[in-house]
RNA sequence: GGCGGCGUAGCCAAGUGGCUAAGGCGACGGUCUGCAAAACCGUUAUUCCCCGGUUCGAAUCCGGGCGCCGCCUCCA
């Protein structure tokens, strides 16, 4: 098994080896608590749960940490705006990413450490770099000089002339270089602060990232992730920081996630184009959007559509459908033991070789889109072994059966899906529509019975025109040996 | 302007030198059914934006076009 990571720092897939045999420390830049996340948070989030998932699977041990930025400019604006504390504001906010994140099944990080709870740690990095004259205090604020670390710029590809054009000081700044950024920001009045060695204040956004990762994983980490956005500046700067103070390797693998776009143009505020995770919650089951989230390489731009929702949408109630009829099939009393087809026995070890072209798939840079597609025929393998199960019942199926069941759902719990109980999943999806049909259960009933009755009576024409209206409201009608069922139009 | 990415079927998408170019959604035909639905089977890219080149062999490598997107300022 060897598992290959594409490295931001060198552009290629590299071999993965941790730093230390079958432990792993892993960073993701979280959020900065200021207001709801939208999809392009979901995607960075599910796309390195799953990893954090394979990385276990892989029988590493893997410590993950999440941070919350919960004070910087943008929260102390949004606060004041609101009239609210910083504090109130930030812990808001990280109560709406829980919600958002459980109900998306992306696990908590092992340890979530939050900016302000780390001032001292912060502060004393700070104190590190003065001391080593990578930093220097100006007007009560603190910066790095970048001028002073000589590999600046290496892991976004950036030369310090290009960068030197672009830059310029702003007002209130009291930085010497312009490619200088701030670790230490002396408050202005009524801002929320901190005392220090230098002037009462904040830390930077980017010092933050350096002290949390390094106190709680060391100072080299085996990954730090995050959105490609955050390539540059933030983490090309806490690089910096990092190595300034240690003189170690800060990073082994750098991963960075595409965005997620609309209509082709990166999802933005300024735009107006971004959509929340609650809002699509609210339309979407949350397996939906992770199986739409999961449905391309993770370095590849995503574009966010309604209808892709409604496609993952599909494709995952064919599975849930298929475990159900699994699950049913098993249910159904079958004395006779008569030996299988070779079809099925062929189709029955399709499925029993998910789980290692899962791995395989996502051991290759964690191509979740061929880890899917191997899912996905592994479902088809199940619905034609059930259909031969249907026509030539055995016991000898149940066995099978049970196998693929767990075979099947276990795979895809590195992507996070297939994870309900299956009559759960589609109870729920049935309400739904109930719900939006304006029919109560025994008026639905009510319905299906006068169809049964018209059916045995050959009173065709009744009998389709309230098939006919019932699928009008989404509901579908199935007539099977057993009777008439309905089901949500999945 | 600098740096980087992408262009594979109707749509989404995997595949980065060599078996019949995965898979999903959709569409059409078949099996099943009173007719349907679901499921299954089959069809849906002799070809991977275009033009050259390298190679015994290219969607995959190289050169040149065309088109789209991102970063260079806060941003997952």
């Amino acid at each position: 098994m060897t598992l290959y990571i594409f490295n931001t720092m060198t552009r290629a897939k590299e071999k993965f080896i941790p730093m230390h045999e079958g432990r792993i420390g892993m960073y993701v830049c979280g959020i900065t608590a200021y207001d709801r996340c939208h999809i392009g948070h979901a995607r960075s989030a599910v796309v390195f749960d799953a990893v954090v998932r394979h990385l276990r699977k892989r029988g590493y041990d893997v410590k993950f940490i999440r941070n919350f930025t919960d004070i910087d400019d943008k929260i102390i604006n949004r606060a004041a705006e609101e009239g609210i504390g910083t504090t109130e504001l930030a812990e808001r906010e990280i109560a709406h990413f829980h919600q958002d994140m459980d109900a998306l099944g992306v696990l908590r990080a092992d340890i979530e450490p939050k900016a302000t709870e780390h001032i001292d740690d912060i502060i004393s990095l700070i104190q590190k770099l003065m001391d080593k004259g990578f930093a220097y205090e100006a007007g009560g604020d603190v910066y790095f000089a970048v001028r002073k670390f000589p590999s600046y710029g290496k892991l976004s590809r950036r030369n310090l002339e290009e960068l030197q054009s672009g830059a310029r000081i702003k007002p209130g700044e009291n930085k010497k270089d312009p490619l200088d950024f701030a670790l230490w920001k002396a408050a202005k009045p009524g801002e929320p602060q901190w005392n220090s060695p230098w002037e009462p204040g904040r830390p930077g956004w980017h010092i933050e990232c350096s002290a949390m990762s390094m106190k709680y994983l060391g100072e080299t980490l085996d990954i730090h992730g995050g959105g490609l956005d955050l390539a540059f500046p933030h983490h090309e700067n806490e690089r910096a920081q990092s190595e300034a103070a240690t003189g170690k390797q800060f990073v082994r693998y750098w991963m960075h996630n595409g965005f997620v776009t609309i209509k082709g143009e990166k999802m933005s505020k300024s735009l107006g184009n971004f959509i929340t995770i609650k809002d699509i919650l609210s339309h979407f089951h949350p397996e939906a959007l992770r199986l739409f989230l999961l449905s391309k390489h993770y370095r590849s731009p995503l574009d966010y559509s309604p209808d892709a929702l409604e496609e993952s949408t599909s494709a995952l109630d064919r599975c849930y459908k298929a475990l159900f009829e699994a699950q049913q099939a098993i249910q159904v009393p079958v004395k006779k033991k008569r030996p299988l087809p070779d079809e099925a026995i062929n189709d029955l070890e399709i499925i029993s070789r998910l789980v290692e072209q899962v791995n395989q798939a996502m051991d290759d840079d964690f191509n979740t889109a061929l880890a899917l597609g191997h899912i996905f025929n592994a479902v088809r393998a199940l619905n034609r072994v059930l259909d031969k199960a249907a026509s030539q019942s055995s016991a000898l199926y149940k066995p099978g059966l049970e196998q693929s069941i767990s075979v099947i759902t276990g795979a895809a719990d590195v992507l996070g899906i297939l994870g309900m109980e299956p009559a759960e999943y589609i109870g729920a999806r049935n309400m739904q529509t109930l719900a939006a049909s304006g029919l109560s259960e025994e008026k639905l009933q009510e319905l299906i019975d006068t169809r049964t009755k018209a059916r045995q009576e050959k009173n065709w024409a009744l009998a389709d025109n309230i098939r006919n209206e019932l699928s009008a409201k989404g509901i579908i009608l199935k007539d099977t040996p057993s009777g008439t069922q309905w089901s949500a139009d999945l």
